[in-house]
RNA sequence: GUGGUUGUAGCUCAGCUGGUUAGAGCGCUGGUUUGUGGUACCAGAAGUCGCCGGUUCGAACCCGGUCUUCCACCCCA
């Protein structure tokens, strides 16, 4: 027989990786619950319309279509179904389509149901999402997105709150050493339209990003290639060095900028948040202003967020997000800035499990294994669990009434720290003999000492 | 979507320029030990070599396709 599969991109979680799982999830939404955001969640499909063209040309590739039920088919025109093209053909033939993210959903939410949402609304949603890439190391095809936005208002305070709640969290997780890169969108257009190259924003910004990976004469060689003069290229060129710490580097675009009034809008902008977070202090990431920074640079509008896995760790960003003063404009509702932040979960995770990083408890199972000696004995244990439980204490009874190597060898796989053992004689006593499996001690005990021993 | 890479027992992997009944370690099952696991020893089960097709007297090995894995690009959490 042909072995079952799963599709590519997907996986399975075991107990172990579950229970991890949880673990950071809900470090996440306690953090969330803490900073005031309050849960919401949305449907894993969408009608396509409200995602289709919502995150760039590529975008729409990326996104799982959702073939129409019945008879789809018929419904194509002849001459439409004789000209092959895939993009043309798709509408006719699918409606829905898997959610490619959460943000562009809780911006149709919020539109959808702006009269009974009280703003400034502070909500977080951490469910699945899909998207039809080529899977590689921390890039899968269905994974967890953690978000935390803030829609209804521009004040930079929540910028400020946003940089707090990362840190918070990885600091829960104890992840230390990563980077919370920030840059700001009209500092990029400033850039933009100090060299003249205004409607090349998207082109440059896409070169511009790629400097830490391919270095400045690849980057200069994409921008001539996309159409960016020579001569705009040189006006770039003191960007290329700009150094140092978060106010030396906003010194140096200050005079850069200063032709620009969009750019120094950025630049104040960015100014503010450092300046606050200077003041309140970080304790397990640290801040870093990244002028070539561009992600999502389709509804940013604002701050531009990304947060790096500690360095050595081979991952690409754990987080990500920015301002985006009209995302809701896309669904009709105009003037609702909204700001937010992303947790890559399934990539937290490889980071936490290649360092270490996930607390012994975290994978604790049951507690106390009774032995099953018979019918009796079986009952006479049960009576016992069922006080352990109720106590909170996990306890089961190994189902049935096999050799003492196997219950015993059951026990030690499964990394049970205790086992009780009571037979005809501990029931004549009222008593029960608990193990220590990993001393080898044992004593017998009765059951309000047995409770006592094990809380 | 483009280019490359990987697939052999439950797991990790050997397997020569194509040559008979495809191996190891770990794990698993049973026993030494019927109220004592982790160690040791003994025995055993388990694979249509990812799948489909081709070349060949003969294919795990060569060729083509396909799926999967990982990597680079694109893009992104």
């Amino acid at each position: 027989m042909k072995k079952p599969s799963i599709p590519k991109g997907t996986r399975d979680f075991s107990p172990v990786e579950v229970t991890r799982r949880h673990y950071i999830m809900d470090t996440i939404k306690g953090s969330f619950n803490n900073f005031g955001f309050q849960p919401i969640e949305t449907p894993s499909f969408e009608n396509s319309e409200t995602l289709m063209g919502k995150y760039g040309e590529e975008g729409d590739r990326l996104i799982f279509k959702i073939l129409n039920s019945g008879d789809f088919l018929r419904k194509v025109n002849d001459a439409t179904y004789a000209e092959k093209n895939s993009v043309k053909i798709t509408p006719t033939i699918s409606e829905k389509a898997l959610r490619y993210d959460l943000t562009v959903p809780f911006a149709r939410y919020v539109v959808q149901h702006q009269n009974e949402i009280t703003f400034p609304f502070k909500r977080y949603q951490i469910q699945p999402v899909w998207r039809a890439d080529r899977p590689q190391k921390g890039r899968f095809r269905e994974f967890f997105q953690c978000d935390a936005d803030v829609v209804g208002s521009t004040s930079l305070w929540q910028e400020v709150e946003l940089v707090q709640l990362y840190d918070t969290v990885f600091s829960k997780l104890k992840l230390e050493g990563v980077t919370i890169k920030m840059n700001n969108r009209k500092i990029l257009s400033g850039i933009a339209e100090m060299i003249g190259a205004e409607d090349k924003l998207i082109d440059f910004t896409v070169a511009l990003d790629k400097l830490d990976k391919i270095g400045e004469e690849k980057v200069k060689t994409e921008m001539l290639e996309k159409g960016i003069s020579q001569d705009a290229i040189e006006k770039l060129q003191p960007l290329f060095s700009v150094a140092g710490n978060a106010s030396e580097k906003l010194e140096t675009l200050k005079k850069l900028l200063s032709v620009s009034e969009i750019g120094m809008e950025g630049i104040s902008e960015l100014e503010f948040i450092v300046t606050a977070i200077e003041t309140l202090q970080l304790s397990a990431a640290q801040l870093e202003i990244d002028v070539t920074l561009a992600r999502g640079l389709n509804y940013y509008t604002g701050a531009i967020f990304e947060v790096s896995a500690p360095e050595g760790v081979a991952m690409g960003s754990v987080g990500g997000g920015g301002r985006y003063d009209d995302l809701t404009g896309i669904f009709g509702m105009k003037d609702m800035s909204g700001v937010g932040i992303s947790f890559g979960l399934d990539r937290i995770y490889l980071v936490l499990e290649e360092l270490n990083l996930f607390p012994e408890t975290v994978t604790a199972t049951t507690k106390v294994l009774f032995i099953n000696f018979g019918e009796k004995e079986a009952l006479y244990a049960m009576k016992a669990i069922s006080n352990l439980r109720n106590a909170g204490i996990r306890a089961e009874l190994y189902p049935d009434n096999s050799k003492m190597g196997k219950q015993m060898g059951y026990a030690d796989k499964r990394d049970i720290p205790f086992v009780v053992l009571a037979g005809e004689s501990e029931m004549r006593e009222e008593m029960y003999t608990l193990k220590n499996m990993k001393s080898g001690e044992q004593e017998c005990l009765s059951l309000a000492n047995l409770l006592e021993r094990l809380s």
